[in-house]
DNA sequence: GTAAAACATTGATATGGATCAAGCATTCGT
DNA sequence: ACGAATGCTTGATCCATATCAATGTTTTAC
């Protein structure tokens, strides 16, 4: 028991530490970052980690699985507003009104860190490093959301969305030119506001003109360069 | 000269100071916030306040006038972002790159202060309550862009697009029925992924309907309720 | 005050992608 | 290991909205 706790996952040893906060905090700082954080959690997939109009407690750091994070709209159908892969910070939505505005639901079985918010806030103060890198992360997380441009065609979308995967992969040092989607076509679909049968089609199209490969949810990029020039091209070619 | 410098604008004096921090900052906090902030500057219409890829150095905080934020894409087409209205805080989106990502250009003649970020952080982490509120409106820009949903149909598109204007005006104590649009159709169509033509069709189908009456670029909306459903009704009805 | 430019409206036509329909492949639950 | 449910693909058709074209209206600049 004792040997169980002393190797139990704490920040100084969690090997996305240096990813989720990817900021030089000394040993010390660490420590009690550590000593806020509450204990790991194990979500399975299609579990959800918190609701729409649930009280905002908590950020989450994901150490492994991918989430998927949608409102539901007026006539209750799923609206996908983004995914989150591992290592990156989950419920920066909530804070303005502490209440979350949407759902997160796991895509596949996941561990997260909880962080509670108000102890975060206290130690960021203390910590201006720390400071500094939760208002990078947050950041960044709205820029990611930005790179959807609405007036693309089917095609564009769908390129900018695998270059983005591809990126948010390659910023954790993981294969950008080959992964594996968490999410259904339909969620894709969903998210880009596309029917699920033009994913499908724009894929085995693009696999014809040797931009990927796709072998069901596997995905290898086989040319970064016609990748680009589809995300911003206006027709076929 | 002395007379002007006395009146001159502070954060103490400013009107909309409780609009764009509206957090209960002492006398003494506020004039602490008051050092940092760089003078007023004023934008005119067409001019840029920012631009994409410059270097992040200040937030700014707009006391009159409108912005429109916009991302240049490799046929150097403008896609615009989202838009700005007075109370709001302007820059958030450079912070994780410490460039930003976007040009700021006035839709009209403004007034902005400039709040240089490190300084801001510095201070933030002395006056808590600063920092949960920066926190907070940072996170309520993310929720703002978050409404517009993706595969909804032109008009449920331009419905949430008014509701969405509608209570930000609200939320800075104006009027929330009768406002005018700053933007031109161009830009309505453009952040909303439409054609001009069919802003220009949605606006006198829905003055036909009652929801709305608009003239020019004043909109006044007659029936909230209308306007509700519009956002989520599938066809028309 | 006038000409030019920018913005807005309206109508006619074309098309990208949705929807409907059917069948196949994979995963899940027991 | 099996059947059922879910996820994926492919083809045919249709419609919402883009695009093209023309004209009217307001704003801007000198």
């Amino acid at each position: 028991m004792l040997e169980y706790k002393k190797f139990k996952a704490n920040c100084m040893n969690c090997s996305i530490a240096e990813l989720c906060l990817p900021v030089a905090l000394s040993d010390s700082e660490l420590s009690q970052l550590d000593k806020i954080i509450k204990k790991r959690r194990i979500i399975h997939k299609g579990e959800e980690l918190f609701y729409q109009d649930g009280k905002f407690m908590a950020l989450y750091a994901i150490r492994s699985g991918s989430f998927k994070t949608y409102i539901l709209n007026q006539d209750s159908q799923e609206q996908i507003t983004s995914f989150h892969l591992p290592g990156e910070l989950l419920g920066f939505d909530a804070i303005s009104k502490e209440k979350h505005l949407v759902t997160a639901k796991a895509l596949e079985t996941s561990s997260v860190c909880e962080v509670p918010f108000t102890e975060l806030l206290t130690l960021a103060a203390q910590l201006p490093k720390l400071q500094t890198q939760l208002f990078r992360l947050m950041s960044r997380e709205m820029d990611n959301e930005m790179k959807l441009q609405i007036n693309a065609s089917a095609e564009q979308r769908l390129a900018v969305f695998l270059q983005n995967i591809s990126s948010r992969y390659k910023q954790r040092g993981l294969s950008s030119s080959k992964f594996i989607l968490t999410m259904t076509r339909q969620d894709i679909a969903n998210y880009l506001g596309l029917a699920t049968e033009t994913v499908s089609r724009l894929f085995k199209a693009m696999q014809g003109k040797g931009v990927i490969q796709v072998e069901r949810r596997e995905i290898s990029i086989l040319d970064f360069d016609k990748l680009q020039i589809a995300t911003c091209q206006h027709k076929a070619m």
